[in-house]
DNA sequence: TATATAATTTAGGTATGCCTAATTGAGTGT
DNA sequence: ACACTCAATTAGGCATACCTAAATTATATA
């Protein structure tokens, strides 16, 4: 009933870590169409055997082409996955960098996020992100909200 | 060397479920001071017997005051754990309202941000927040904003 | 007080995911 | 062709966290 295990709170998400693999392969095969065992255990931070078994899960599933002692690949159904999860990626790194979270914590975080927000809620982050990059010029709002952090001053406040 | 199982990113955080039910208990006790398992699982939505588990463990962890079959309640320890715990959460609800997330949704998303993003990042959405609070007036960028969402369009673009 | 009912706990299982150690397999060099 | 090495797989375990069913214990009512 819960999500930190395999199923998530909606059924149509897959966990967490599935999600997590089928990125990894994805960046991983970008140019060469495809990765390995190693390369996965190096870029997740786990051990091959533990690629291996779930490589033989995603198989079963149908989202990476995979006969053991060979090479992995994304099937078209991973592959779509896989381009989703990082999308809400992105947007969430912009989105984490804008309100000035540094990048390389923004990267874990939105990381993190991407997997289990609700749709509605990456939605309207998407937006934001989209409002601040078609602002005509430096939205002086964003600029404000800079000088906040740095002075925990509203600038418009001080404003004498 | 993960965070799906027990052991968070970083080592300070207690695992994602240990915080739920501090904050549970914290919600669950305010009025009178205790509460029980029963509440505890219809709360977190879990069988009572996983609570009862459960709460073996936070009480040898010191964060409950806890015999069987008792009534629960925190110790002064889990009760600041589940104070900055919440008080993570609220900012994050806040925030994501602020966002036009729905409530309801920002109230799940939230409970679950709440347990797992760096503090840099909970410190800047703080600042965030606070900075459209004390906002004098109606901020006008959030005005264009919510504009923005509804029609698709930046109205600082459609100015004729 | 005795008994019925409700609350808890225990026992025994499941699933995810990770790890180590031991094997198996495949490609390379001699 | 044989041995070496490195990659990958299997086997056996661990921890978290949940569940169901069966056994307890408490409480409330007749």
């Amino acid at each position: 009933m819960d999500d930190q295990n395999g199923r998530e709170r909606n059924d149509f998400r897959l966990s967490r870590r599935t999600e997590d693999y089928l990125e990894a392969i994805y960046c991983l095969s970008r140019e060469r169409g495809y990765t390995r065992v190693k390369e996965i255990a190096k870029y997740l931070g786990v051990k091959p055997a533990s690629v291996s078994e779930m490589l033989s899960k995603l198989a079963s599933r149908g989202f990476v082409v995979y006969e053991k002692r060979l090479l992995v690949s994304l099937t078209p159904e991973g592959r779509m996955v896989a381009e989703c999860v990082r999308e809400r990626r992105e947007i969430l790194v912009k989105f984490l960098v804008t309100l000035g979270v540094p990048e390389k914590i923004a990267e874990e975080d939105a990381c993190i996020m991407e997997h289990i927000l609700h749709k509605e809620t990456i939605t309207q982050l998407k937006k934001f992100v989209k409002f601040v990059e078609e602002s005509p010029a430096d939205p002086m709002w964003l600029n404000h909200f800079k000088e906040y952090c740095e002075s925990g001053v509203h600038p418009c406040l001080k404003v004498e």
